[in-house]
DNA sequence: CTGAAAGCGCTTACAG
DNA sequence: CTGAAAGCGCTTACAG
C-alpha cells in the first residue's frame, strides 16, 4: 500500500547531482549555484521528498523535539490551567520548527515511570525537556541535569551551584502574597487565614513564607489555628475549610488560598457550612484561573501569566539547545492583584 | 558537560561479546543463555545505556510514536474537551510503550501549515497519526491516506472504497439527536428550535439531519425560523440566540444546541435578553462537557465518552501500526441523555 | 548460541 | 562548486 519511500540518492539521481549535493540544497549551504539549487528544488518537490528525520538526527543534526513533563497525580485532565501549558508549549516551540513530545507523570516516585523519563532522553528523541509541577529539588530531574540534558524547570528553587544546563523559571510569589495581603488589609481585615499548597514543591513554602513576611509587615498577628494543609488541588481545599469548620473555633474574616483551585473548594466547603463569600468570610486566589472570572463570586486573585512564563522558557530553551552556552538563565515573572467580589470590606 | 555517550559498541566490548549480543538481549531474543544476558544486562544497568532511538529507527524499528493532530481554529487552549483528549490519547499510547507528538493546526487552509503537517509523516517521525476537529473529508488528510500512512480520524464520514490504513471513528449522533428531541417531546414541547455546529465538520450536518429526522418521527414541524446557524463554539451559540432574539419573531420553547460550549453562550444569550433556562425556555446541549454539570442551571445534555472513543482508536491504531492488516476498523460509539435542570416540562 | 558484515538514510569534512 | 567516502548507532539475515 505504502509508496515507496524515495530518498536523497533518488532525488540525487533523478537530479543529476550526488546526494552530497542534494544534502547542501536541503540544508541551505551557501556555496550552491542557483541553478543547482532550482534543479534540485524541482525533484524534491515533484516527488515529496522529505529527508527521514532519524537518518538525519544520526547524521548529526538535532531531534528538534522537547520533551514536556507535566507532574500530576491524577488531576491533570480536568484542570485548564495544564490545558494551557500543553497547549503554549506546543505554540511556542513550532515557532522555532519544534515539536513536541508530551509526557504525563503520575507518581514521580515510582521507578518504572522515572526510569521511562529518563530513556527519553538517553534514547535522544528530544534535545531538552521541561518539567511542569514537580517536586522541588526532584532527584530525578536532578540526575538528568547532572547527566548534562539541557532542562528547563517551573516552580524550582535555584541550586547552590548555578548549571548552565538548568533553566528555572519562576514568579515572584513572595510579592503576590504581600499583595493579597495588603489587599485584605487595605479592607480592614487583621483575622487572616491561609490554605496552603503543597509543601514539597517549592511555591508551596514559598508562598507560605510571604504570607508570613506580608502580615509581620503590616503588622498582623498569625493565629496558627487558621493555618491550614492543602495541596494545590480543589479537593484539598475543600478538605482543609471542611474539617476547619468542624472544630468550631473562632474564625477570620479573610482567606487566602494557594491558588484557585484550593479556593474553589474552600467556597464549596464555606457554602456548605452556610457561609457566604464574600458576606461572611472574604476568599482571595492564586494564578487567575480560568474559571475564575466565571465563578460564584467571581474570584479575587493573584494573576501569574504562565503563558509569558513559558514563552520565556521555551525561547531560553531552544536558544541553550543551538547554542549551548555557559551563562545561566532564570526567569522570574511578577503577579499582579485582580480584584473581583470575593472579598469585602470589613 | 554532557558525559561521554555510551553506545552499543561499548556496551558489547564491556560485556565481552558482540555487538549482535548486545542487540540481541535489547530486544529480548529468545536465543541468548541467561548467562549471557545477565552479564550484558549489568553492563547496561550500570552504565545507564539506552539504545539511541533514531538509529533503531533507522535500522528498522519502529518510532513508536503517534501524531496528535487538533485542528483548532482559535478555540484550543480554553476548551478542556480538547485537554481532555490530549490526556486520553497520551495516556492511552504510553500503555503500549508509545509517545505522542501533539500538533495543534489554526488554520487548515494554509499551506505552510499543511506541508508541516505532512512533512511530520514523511519524515517519519511519527508512525501513524490522528485528527480529531478537521473538516469532513479534509483533502490533505485524504492524500496523506492515499499515501498509506495509517491515519486515525475522529468525525469523518465513511470513504467508499474502504481503505484498511484510514480508521473511522464516530459517534452515533443520529442516535444521540432522537433522545434529545423524544425527551423534549416527552416533556410537553413542540416547537423546538436547533442551533447547528458547523457544517464542513460530519457531526454538523449529521446532528441537524438527526434532528430532521427525530421531529419528524415525533410527528412534529420543523420551523426553519428556528433552526439557526453556529459553529460548535461558544461564541455562535450565544451570537445564534443574539440575533435570533432581535428578531422578535415567535420563539421556541425548546432550543437543542450542536454542543454544550453553544448551549453555554446560548444561555447566556438568553440570560441577558431577560429569559430564564428553563423557566422561559428549555435548553438541552450534547457532549456533556466537563463544565455542564456546574452551570447555571446544571445542563441537561447527551453525553458522549470522547475517552472511551480515544482508548479504542489508540488501540486499533497501534494494532495496525504493529500488524498492517487487510481489514478495514471503524468504531461507533452510541451517545446517551444526561438529564439535568436546563429543560422544563410545558 | 554468536560474531562479522551489510544496510538503514542522512551529513559533512576532505579533496579536487 | 561538487563528488566519493566515512561515519552516526543501531538491527538482522547469514554463516558457522
Amino acid at each position: 500500500m505504502k509508496k515507496a519511500d524515495i530518498n536523497s540518492v533518488e532525488i540525487a539521481r533523478l537530479a543529476g547531482v550526488s546526494r552530497s549535493t542534494v544534502s547542501r540544497v536541503i540544508n541551505n549551504y551557501a556555496n550552491v549555484p542557483p541553478k543547482t539549487r532550482e534543479k534540485v528544488m524541482k525533484v524534491i518537490q515533484q516527488y515529496n521528498y522529505f529527508p527521514n528525520a532519524s537518518a538525519q538526527v544520526l547524521a548529526g543534526k538535532r531531534a528538534r523535539t522537547i520533551g514536556l513533563f507535566l507532574i500530576a497525580p491524577g488531576h491533570v485532565s480536568s484542570d485548564m490551567l495544564v490545558n494551557r501549558m500543553i497547549v503554549s508549549v506546543i505554540e511556542d516551540v513550532s515557532a522555532y520548527g519544534y515539536y513536541v513530545l508530551t509526557h504525563i507523570i503520575r507518581d514521580a516516585s515510582d521507578q518504572e515511570t522515572v526510569r521511562n523519563v529518563k530513556e527519553i532522553f538517553f534514547q535522544r528523541r528530544i534535545d531538552g525537556g521541561i518539567f511542569i509541577g514537580a517536586a522541588n529539588r526532584e532527584p530525578f530531574i536532578e540526575e538528568l541535569i547532572a547527566e548534562g540534558f539541557i532542562v528547563g524547570v517551573v516552580d524550582q528553587q535555584h541550586p547552590e551551584i548555578p548549571q548552565s544546563n538548568r533553566i528555572v523559571a519562576n514568579f515572584n510569589n513572595d510579592s503576590g502574597m504581600k499583595q493579597a495581603v495588603a489587599y485584605l488589609t487595605g479592607l480592614g481585615h487583621t483575622r487572616i487565614g491561609v490554605i496552603n499548597g503543597d509543601m514539597n514543591r517549592l511555591s508551596g513554602p514559598t508562598k507560605y513564607e510571604g504570607f508570613l513576611k506580608a502580615m509581620q509587615l503590616c503588622g498582623l498577628q498569625v493565629n496558627q489555628d487558621w493555618v491550614l494543609d492543602g495541596s494545590f488541588h480543589e479537593e484539598s481545599g475543600y478538605e482543609a475549610i471542611y474539617s476547619f469548620l468542624r472544630k468550631n473555633g473562632e474564625r477570620p474574616t479573610a482567606i487566602i488560598a494557594a491558588n484557585d483551585s484550593v479556593a474553589f473548594g474552600a467556597i464549596r466547603a464555606l457554602k456548605e457550612h452556610g457561609l457566604q463569600v464574600p458576606e461572611d468570610i472574604s476568599v482571595i486566589g492564586f494564578d487567575d484561573h480560568a474559571l475564575s472570572e466565571k465563578h460564584h463570586p467571581p474570584l479575587t486573585t493573584i494573576r501569574v501569566d504562565f503563558s509569558d512564563m513559558l514563552k520565556q522558557l521555551t525561547s531560553i530553551l531552544i536558544g541553550k539547545i543551538e547554542q549551548p552556552t555557559d551563562d545561566v538563565k532564570q526567569i522570574t515573572l511578577e503577579c499582579s492583584l485582580v480584584v473581583r467580589d470575593s472579598c469585602r470590606r470589613v
